[in-house]
DNA sequence: CTGTTAGCGCTTTCAA
DNA sequence: TTGAAAGCGCTAACAG
């Protein structure tokens, strides 16, 4: 029956087990677990066979039972497309660092671009009580109006800023990256450059439509609506279509920028798939480093989003609201790094 | 003062305030917002009131106090070395995936190879009521004896099969798949095969050192041991010492075989420091596929690892553990698959 | 069919 | 310097 008397269990021990042992109140034992002994005077002797009792059986305060007294769950959430994309998963990295580093944990989910999955996501992380929120939304952002429980979860979004959205928002700087890179494949190209793109709806990819048409704008080439080809989703298989529309010229693309590295993939393959090998001449810009690309023999442009960057800003800005400071529905602009490397084959 | 009498909130309602709301007791609410209406045959009518003020005023359970009181938390934790490491980040996609079609949320924390932020993560996950845990250790596992909060904690082990582990465990089958890269860039190369590694003591990167060694063995290439180079840390920059002794022979190796992708990397960048491409006739053989390899101009051999099919595997195993069923020390073993592409450049 | 009650382990406030 | 008691929102067992 009671095989588990309290004094023969293994593990750690909670807060009352440990009073009940060492027979002092739950109050004097959390001063010393907490640290508060010598704020609350508690005797040296209290003090140092409380200690010994932790220092031989352990101590886990159960945060469950905290967060429902406190309130705060020492916890964040974050919500993204995919996990297993490299940006994200990078992002989810710094982020998880900077819990750590504060005493919190992260919750992950993603919403595989789906409203509906998001919503559920966000619901489930608010009713585990996570004090804030961080999102990549992929949708207007008009869902989120009702979801904090008791008005009370922190949430900023990132990697996509929709307009007049109520809440705070960092993103990569993506219109003045694809215009710098557009405007480099054009000088490098003569003006002969075609875009690949997937979701062009999607804020982030927009601005990077419109940073490439205001480059191609700046230099004058002429037509330059013909040489925006859109793919039907984010995947490297997806690239095919308007690859083989490319290529239907009769000629491999002089400069090709691709507005994710799925897309840069899918594109490659198909080169190579067509010509037996990637040519010789062409010139790529695409957004996502990935260190691979170095062994390309291609000359090749990248813009390096600064994940490190995009999650301290949108941790600071969580924090603070968690604080209680008052939401802004600022965009914060984080800038990304352009990678030039000449082509390593010809070199 | 009291700005808040409980009907002028916005947000979602706890379970009491929708009882207080409707009239009825916190009981019969429960068990139509349950959906044990059925079960207990609670009256149309008070079903129907009670759904529609749900319907207007939206509800979330507060699983911190749900946890509290069953002592589980539909939650489970998982500790990687590193994030955003593709293959990690594809486990947690996975199993972030599995967490939710279950109900369940995953908690994430990466251990930087370092023992001791890895007991923290532990520790911390645990405090936090995480039913269940997947851990990808850095060491060998004794420092988990103890952490298990009443015991009641599961724990299934991936990637790394330390020998005499108590936990259950899923790995890839590291050796065989060594053995099959192996034979084959002997083959292509005539024996002439250099093998390029980083922490040889994690029990995966020993396995594959294992298949490596068969596989020379097994073909009688000479002086094996001189072949195996070995970096300081798993990173491209690592791998310009070993490269630099490689290449000191006056020669491009013939076949080179990577444990990593980032080694793989690294010696990329160093093959291309050194002749300013990659060496036509190369042939590389590595873990961990990346669809970018595709399109290197070199003869590539690579094994992508299963990771749907650990993240099940493990799932399976800690849900099962997590259901009463004892717990077993056993390994298991999940093939993976060699993706050999013929050189691009050279067709 | 519906309501009451007693905690889960912690923090907080008040008392001694 | 230490202790006692209330209660966070929920579930589970038992009463009607």
């Amino acid at each position: 029956m009671n095989e588990d008397h309290g004094s023969r269990r293994s593990g750690p021990r909670t807060i009352a087990e440990i009073a009940e042992a060492t027979g002092f109140s739950r109050t004097t034992v959390r001063f010393v677990v907490g640290g508060q002994a010598e704020r609350h005077r508690i005797k040296a002797e209290t003090r140092a066979r409380i200690e010994a009792y932790v220092a031989a059986h352990g101590l886990v305060v159960d945060h469950t039972a905290r967060s429902l007294r406190t309130r705060r769950s020492e916890a964040i959430g974050l919500v993204v497309p995919d996990l297993a994309n490299a940006f994200f998963a990078r992002l989810t990295a710094e982020l998880e660092e900077r819990c750590r580093a504060t005493g919190r944990v992260l919750l992950t989910a993603s919403s595989h671009e789906d409203p509906e999955r998001e919503a559920q996501a966000v619901a489930g992380l608010v009713g585990r009580g996570v004090d804030g929120l961080v999102v990549a939304p992929c949708r207007p952002p008009s869902a989120f109006k009702g979801i904090r429980r008791g008005g009370r979860t922190a949430l900023v979004m990132v990697d996509r800023a929709y307009a007049r959205s109520p809440w705070p928002t960092v993103v990569s700087d993506n219109e003045a990256a694809a215009h710098r890179i557009a405007a480099r494949l054009i000088e490098l190209a003569g003006g002969d450059v075609d875009l690949l793109c997937a979701c062009p709806d999607l804020p982030s990819i927009a601005d990077r439509l419109a940073g490439f048409r205001a480059a191609a704008r700046g230099a004058g080439v002429p037509a330059i609506a013909d040489r925006i080809h859109v793919a039907a989703g984010d995947e490297p298989a997806a690239a095919a279509a308007p690859m083989a529309a490319i290529l239907a010229r009769g000629r491999s693309p002089r400069a090709l920028m691709c507005t994710s590295l799925l897309m840069l993939e899918g594109a490659l393959s198909e080169l190579v798939a067509r010509f037996g090998r990637l040519p010789e001449d062409l010139v790529v810009g695409t957004f996502d480093h990935h260190p691979l690309l170095d062994a390309l023999p291609v000359r090749i442009l990248s813009v390096r989003q600064d994940e490190p960057g995009i999650a301290e800003r949108a941790f600071a800005t969580l924090v603070a609201e968690m604080a209680g400071a008052p939401r802004e529905a600022v965009c914060h602009v984080v800038p990304g790094r352009l990678v030039e490397r000449g082509t390593a084959v010809t070199g």
